[in-house]
DNA sequence: ACAAATTTTTAGACAAAACTAAAAAATATT
DNA sequence: AATATTTTTTAGTTTTGTCTAAAAATTTGT
């Protein structure tokens, strides 16, 4: 016997948050991070996290940080789908540019329609990254799992492929642009700054500095 | 002095569903008609002409129906830009049926993102009809508006061109695919019977009888 | 015109999702 | 181990949008 169960747009969003933390933290999520990520107060959380566990998504126990249910991973693979989808088509064929598309795709990954997201997939031709590099799941929820690693820990004189970004906010995708730095851009670091732990390195044969937070944000292979 | 109102996507919903009642009715429309649309109750709609009325985008008077002022004919506008825009896309791009569309651009109209649907236009190619036949709003509100009758309301013996559909049912519209009647169709009635009110059709050189309410809800020019 | 029927509004309640303030549990400090 | 701090939960409100039931206004029928 099945239950139908529907899902609102807002334990949609706590849903997404718990997985994208369970990620660096799979023993369990706290509270507080949950609060931290969805602007929310930490009661607002512990109610929500009530009903997501009598929906069974998560498996929560007081005072215990909470993770998602194999039902709860599959649901939140699917918004990270739709989201990276449509993260895609706003790029590929809108042509909007890499740093504007998240809000609008943090609304578009609701949107209620296996078919519509499947069609959507096809049309983009099956892609296997979004725009900043991240894998998108396919639609039992596989995705390519590739070892990157952040530029602050690669090696010295060694040449890699910029992959993806760990943060894409608008502002550190901005300054990515305006330094010409893209996702399969060549990069080489040439020099390590201990004092501050900047790096001197040469983009496309572009010799540049980079500072630490910029390294710590940029993954590549 | 500007003030910035935000409009709910259920807000959203019953201005739409006031624009089109206006259309039949421009004097005010009616509370139980707008419950009715909605699948509402009418103690529900008086609350909520309230709030729209807050807003000033529509002008209510208890007891006296409701109409749109401009501000909220220009929303409502909006939305069904969006909505007929999603439409064209869902079709012509995602190869979706025309009677499967409606549900889903229910949904997507409510992304709001003024710069997305302006791309999305442009990507269609600015179309001026939606899959239906309906005329899509262009930017500032602006569409075409031209001469359609129903098939019902036709005159005999002289061809005319199918144009729209009044009713967008999934019914209605597999109905029409399955008689191969489409936008586009050159239609000639070649006799009325008087007696059930059908009509016996040429439609691209086929002949077949259809019914009244068929007549009804077929849009002709 | 007046009673009957219909439509619309008011009043009070409820569910979802958030909040504040205070209590309880867990963790850290000395 | 006892205390202090932080985290989490509970309890009680608020807002939005809905509902039911009852009251008020309008329209219809004779």
């Amino acid at each position: 016997m099945f239950k139908i169960i529907t899902v609102t747009i807002s334990e949609e969003n706590y849903i997404k948050v718990i997985y994208h933390l369970s990620l660096v933290s799979p023993k369990g999520v706290n509270t507080n991070a949950i609060a931290g990520m969805l602007k929310t107060k930490a009661s607002s959380v512990t109610d929500m996290l009530k009903k997501l566990s009598d929906k069974a998504l998560v498996s929560y126990q007081k005072y215990q940080g909470v993770t998602l249910t194999d039902q709860g991973i599959l649901c939140a693979k699917m918004i990270v789908r739709n989201h990276r989808l449509w993260e895609v088509f706003l790029v590929e064929k809108l042509d909007f540019s890499w740093d504007e598309v998240h809000e609008i795709a943090e609304e578009l990954e609701h949107i209620k329609s296996k078919k519509l997201i499947n069609k959507l997939d096809a049309f983009l031709g099956f892609p296997s990254f979004d725009p900043h590099g991240d894998p998108i799941p396919n639609e039992k929820g596989e995705m390519v799992k590739f070892d990157k690693l952040l530029l602050s820990d690669a090696l010295l004189n060694k040449e890699y492929l910029c992959v993806g970004v760990k943060n894409s906010s608008v502002a550190f995708l901005q300054y990515l642009d305006k330094q010409k730095i893209a996702l399969g851009s060549r990069i080489l670091i040439k020099e390590k700054e201990s004092f501050d732990d900047s790096l001197c390195v040469e983009i496309d044969s572009i010799v540049l500095t980079l500072s630490q937070k910029i390294a710590n944000n940029l993954y590549v292979k």
